[in-house]
DNA sequence: GCGATAGCCATACGGTGTATGGCTACGTCC
DNA sequence: GGACGTAGCCATACACCGTATGGCTATCGC
């Protein structure tokens, strides 16, 4: 009802969401304005309030939009120390596509709400593989997810294999031998 | 000369630098505006621009006064393991006392230039003390600073040991150790 | 037909960083 | 002592931001 003056469909939250993320991608999540937003979507800024709760939620929704792309490895069966290794690079993967997003999220948690979602259901089975005592998992996984997220954000923000892309992968494979290495399993 | 009439005294850098880093402490680096420093300092926004460049280049210079404030461990003798354990809870401490612009760091780390600065200077003969390679020296510290700052900023941030600060304070432990288990040494 | 309502929009408010240019008081030189 | 440069300060203005408020219109159920 009461579409658009100047749009031929009214807007739908999924075309708002790829939209903002559109943007998210190619400016930072600094270059993602409400207005700027309403502009590409040849609206105005108000009619997307319609959609959004405001400017955070957005955000919000963006983040596990992202999250959702996650293509998280599955291969049951493979040891641990394999399944383990997949995740991390397909974490990495993904703070390369949306580096801008992720660093959000990684100083944001609230964002994305506390261990739901993909990645969790993944890694807790990893761990339980690999021996990690289950009142220990969480906070085992905390300390994972923080190194790696940590680390990636570093690797893509700074200056770790800046200009050595080669060098950037050996580095993180070493790094996910040392966490490896250093988990506490028989 | 021609001092501000509202003030006696002319503005210094320093007077500004510790004014915004207090603003930052008590309300994170979003806290920060210009005018808002303005108004604490008694003066006119625009008096602020005869002093520092513009807003990135004050978030920096305070960033410097902060890092200027860590207290670097030097206990020279003692076996490189504990060394490495004292520096990584004297960079858990400064980011403690401020998470806010240490996230800030974390995900704008042209903010404090390349590697140099008191930690680094730490830290690299520690690595050399453990057993690492001088031409790895480098890329093992940018990944155990990823790692430690992912970590504390993600515990900080997060949810790690939320309600139970001992807990934080042992998940950190065994994320060091874990680091000490992983590192390359003979 | 009619009221409810979903969707949209115009306007406005208070906030932001900062460009521009003008004022005043001091230091330095003739 | 007078002229001048300039350091420090400030008023104004611009373009942007998020969003509260309230009104318009087209569609739906009745």
């Amino acid at each position: 009802m009461a579409v658009s003056a100047r749009r031929g469909a009214p807007l739908t939250p999924e075309e708002i969401h790829s939209t903002a993320l559109r943007l998210v991608e190619e400016g930072g999540v600094e270059a993602l304005s409400m207005r700027k937003l309403a502009a590409v979507l040849d609206v105005n800024p108000m009619s997307l309030y319609h959609h959004v709760a405001n400017k955070t939620a957005l955000i919000s929704q963006i983040c596990q939009t992202m999250a959702g792309r996650l293509a998280l490895p599955d291969n049951p069966g493979s040891p641990w120390q394999e399944r383990l290794r997949d995740l991390a690079h397909a974490y990495r993967r993904m703070v390369q596509r949306y580096p801008s997003l992720w660093a959000y999220i990684h100083t944001h948690p609230e964002a994305v709400g506390d261990h739901q979602g993909g990645i969790w259901d993944v890694l807790f089975p990893i761990l339980a593989d690999a021996g990690v005592p289950e009142e220990e998992r969480t906070t085992t996984a905390d300390v994972l997810h923080g190194f790696v997220a940590g680390l990636v954000v570093t690797e893509r923000q700074g200056h770790i294999g800046r200009d050595d892309p080669a060098q950037a992968d050996r580095v993180y494979e070493t790094a996910i031998d040392m966490i490896i290495r250093g988990l506490p399993h028989p």
